[in-house]
DNA sequence: TCTGGGGTCCTAGGACCC
DNA sequence: TCTGGGGTCCTAGGACCC
């Protein structure tokens, strides 16, 4: 017990989050941005644009993320605005975590823009030392800038590198918390937003400093296991590890569209559902996984949202199978008023190759009572059969198991 | 002229089973 | 007569983050 506090209380951890990410990387493609207002917006052409993010001159003059564009433009009538471009943040995202894991494979990504670095058994130089070629490089050779937070855990790693920004490195100790960390309004701490603030404020907890002293029973009160990890993390306490394989347990993926205009049309319904579809399953097929849950949310004019799901029998991924599951979805559902935003995303999602396993234990089972043997073994041949067959399985269709039993692994040749 | 799109995690109620 | 209690699965919604 001893010896796990010496080690986790020494830990030494980085968190580096990039300045105004987008804008940056727009910045490095096209260096006459460089210095203006400069801002990343979506739906440019149609009146829901919003503000994605934007340079420190546009931060200069009021505008701020998810600003309608509008707004924007009249704080800031010189702002340029560019259209997201998706394919050049995942490079330079890429690039700039290549960078880090040359120090250490302990990297984990936690969004396009941010990551943790655990240099605790990191040998030579301090960490300050590392903190800050980093950030030179980053400068150098992306021309992106970053700030780089030092701490002895992720929590303390977050805060820190929130507070000196743009190009700022910030150590945060534990001795160093209640000048630097415990003044700050609740609200500012990561993981305690507006709701949760108000809900704090309601028993006398304003700062992280009230928050850290609260009493732990009426906290929990308030607000579940949550609450109990705010305190600790209040307190500076955080024992969560960096897991450089986090990135690969994704556990959903979806897409959603507003409208350009609210439509009650069933033929434009469908036709969105159909591009959504398109979309996940495209994405699905890339990282070789299927939705064994489907999720289609729908938002109605008046902004209220609702979210209807359905667990599958069988995992999908085909564009046509998730358009299928999704109009049957929102059909049952929809109230018939107008729709402003319609989204598509699969949930619980598994391999590929465990998909294929489990879907012939179970479908015969579920479906053999009323059909032929044969036309199962069709079944599973026009729908996997390619995949079996490139992993050299192939389904035998002499076999004539009795309806009702199960198939076993002999079943396969 | 308000408010996008991608996610994660937690809670709570009902069904169902033992 | 008047109804336990624990566990799991499914679904919907809310809070939060970037």
């Amino acid at each position: 017990m001893w010896l796990v506090e010496q080690v986790v209380s020494r830990r030494i951890i980085l968190h580096v989050d990039m300045n105004s990410f987008y804008a940056s990387v727009e910045m490095a493609y096209d260096p006459s941005l460089k210095g203006k207002p400069l801002a990343i917006a979506g739906n440019v052409e149609e009146r829901k644009g919003i503000i994605v993010t934007c340079s420190y001159e546009a931060r200069a003059k009021g505008v701020t993320a998810t600003m309608p564009l509008w707004q924007a433009r009249r704080l800031c009538p010189d702002l340029i605005i560019r259209k997201p471009n998706f394919e050049r943040y995942r490079t330079a995202s890429q690039a700039m975590f290549e960078l880090l894991r040359e120090y250490t494979h302990l990297v984990e990504p936690v969004s396009i823009d941010e990551g943790y670095i655990d240099l605790s058994n990191f040998e030579g130089s301090r960490p300050l030392e590392i903190a800050e070629l980093i950030q030179e490089r980053l400068v150098d050779e992306l021309l992106l800038p970053c700030s780089i937070g030092v701490a002895p855990n992720k929590f303390l790693a977050k805060m820190a590198s929130n507070m000196k920004k743009p190009l700022g490195i910030t150590i945060l100790r534990k001795r160093d918390m209640p000048k630097t960390l415990w003044p700050l309004p609740v609200h500012e701490m990561h993981g305690v937003g507006g709701k949760t603030a108000e809900k704090l404020h309601t028993i006398g907890v304003h700062t992280i400093y009230d928050l850290a002293h609260a009493n732990e029973v009426q906290v929990k009160k308030l607000l579940g296991v949550n609450g109990e990890r705010l305190i600790q993390k209040a307190n500076g306490i955080d024992n969560r590890e960096v897991n450089p394989n986090a990135i690969y347990d994704f556990k959903s993926i979806g897409n959603s569209k507003t409208l350009a205009k609210n439509t009650t049309k069933e033929n434009e319904i469908r036709e969105v559902l159909k591009k959504l579809s398109h979309s996940v399953s495209v994405r699905l097929k890339r990282k070789e996984v299927l939705a064994t849950k489907l999720l289609v949310t729908i938002r109605y004019g008046n902004l209220k949202t609702i979210t209807r799901s359905k667990k599958l029998n069988n995992p999908i991924g085909e564009e046509k199978d998730l358009f299928h599951e999704a109009t049957e979805l929102f059909f049952s559902h929809w109230n018939d008023e107008p729709i402003r935003l319609l989204g598509i995303t699969g949930q619980d999602l598994v391999e590929k190759d465990d998909a294929v396993k489990q879907l012939d234990l179970f479908s015969y089972e579920q479906d053999a009572k009323d059909e032929p043997i044969l036309s199962i073994i069709d079944q599973i041949n026009q729908k996997y059969g390619e995949q079996l067959l490139k992993k050299g399985i192939k389904v035998k269709g002499k076999e004539t198991p009795t309806p009702g039993t199960s198939f076993s692994k002999d079943f396969f040749t």
